[in-house]
DNA sequence: CCCACTTGTTTAGCTGGCTAATTATTTTTA
DNA sequence: TAAAAATAATTAGCCAGCTAAACAAGTGGG
């Protein structure tokens, strides 16, 4: 039973194709101004308007710190607006403002559909289905 | 045709995955003092010892002021020597101290197959070859 | 009613990763 | 050979993400 060298391995490969696809989502996101992570808290936001930080924290898989800060800067650069909750004054409230909501709209079509179209590139329709599967797996088992 | 939402597609389970094992990498490297991406560095240095910054570079997929502050960290911690090349006094070499040695073997174990064991969890033999394959195309997609 | 506990957010300080601009040292080339 | 171009590394400054600790506002129990 001979070991498999590191490089061959998923785990090897899953680093390099996560740090490959977030490079390429940062290329697409770059032309609207946010950067990987933003596009997803923005997302959040669009579904619901006025969520609490805690809320998008829990929903996102990322601490409370990262949250803060980056409504912090998405605010500074327009995309949103905070609020403190009238009911519970720990609690701070986000709003997309229209230049938030036009960014949501837009990530759909410059950022997903590119990216999914190039990283299913060369795969059957099979095969596709096939991956989605296995990798629903793969992250059950790592989450 | 219908589009299908993006919490669905190949590029978001992707980024949900990566984000995902590079938290239990973290997890599994904090006993030995390292972060997720030293040990990559570390195992390319532990390869080739005398290797070059730029060959670092060109190895990681990785911008070379990354890799300037990484192995500058990674000295400061007593993992790695730099030295000036005495053939092309441009660039820099570096080499494992013992300590960084060990590191990358321990790595193998604490991290590498631990991971490996958790990633492909619940997956036969078969399905893990074809993740495999599946797998590598995506990444020369990406690349 | 007040003190203790929990919850939501923020601050400080660390890491990986990036681009743009700078410095130092070859290498080319006019 | 001297000036121009390419190459290797670094500095400054920005962003995502993290933990630990602080702070502020609700909630409960004695």
């Amino acid at each position: 039973m001979n070991k498999i060298p590191v490089s061959e391995t998923v785990s090897y490969l899953i680093s390099r194709i996560g740090k490959a696809h977030r490079n390429r989502a940062n290329e697409l996101l770059s032309s609207l101004n946010l950067h990987a992570g933003q596009e997803l808290l923005l997302q959040q936001i669009y579904q619901q308007q006025g969520i609490t930080l805690n809320e998008l924290t829990c929903g996102m898989c990322v601490s409370a710190v990262t949250v803060t800060r980056t409504v912090e800067r998405l605010e500074k650069n327009g995309f949103l607006k905070k609020e403190r909750c009238s009911f519970d004054q720990r609690a701070v409230r986000v709003y997309l403002t229209e230049k938030g909501v036009s960014a949501v709209e837009t990530v759909e079509q410059k950022m997903w559909e590119v990216l999914e179209r190039e990283t299913v590139d060369n795969l059957s329709t099979e095969e596709r289905m096939l991956l989605k599967r296995l990798l629903m797996q793969v992250l059950s088992n790592l989450s």
